[in-house]
DNA sequence: GATCTGACCACCG
DNA sequence: CCGGTGGCCAGAT
């Protein structure tokens, strides 16, 4: 079914990624190079997911989306969201680096996507 | 169709 | 650890 979205001019491959990110379950988080290789069907780079974030409807879990290594690019645009980022995932129970907030440790949240097991 | 920009990433110094 | 640079691909002007 078509989705109306006169609004902004979202391109189509945007729902593909909003998919990916519905897909990071609760208490893990992917990168955004991570969501671009995802979505292998269409050749996409980590920026055009960051891209699609900024449209990201009610119902996406952006916070799950982090930079690689666990750091948080969003505070460059904006600090009130990089703490509201924090906030929500501090409490679906992700877990950060000791003395250091604005890093996440990945080595435990990082999502593992079906590619491969290891 | 050329140019700039971007919620990125890896590399170097 | 911090800062600069190049590469990446798609949207906006």
């Amino acid at each position: 079914m078509e989705k109306e979205r006169s609004e902004f001019s979202s391109p189509d491959w945007y729902e593909v990624v909003y998919a990916a990110v519905r897909a990071i379950p609760c208490g893990k988080v992917a990168t955004y190079g991570q969501i671009a290789g995802t979505v292998s069907s269409i050749s996409l780079t980590a920026r055009q997911v960051g891209a699609a974030m900024r449209f990201a409807p009610q119902g996406v879990p952006w916070q799950r989306v982090v930079g690689a290594g666990g750091r948080l690019p969003i505070a460059r645009r904006s600090p009130e969201l990089k703490l509201l980022q924090i906030r929500l995932l501090a409490q679906e129970g992700v877990e950060f680096y000791s003395g250091d907030h604005d890093r996440i440790d990945m080595a435990r949240s990082q999502y593992s996507a079906d590619i491969d097991s290891k």
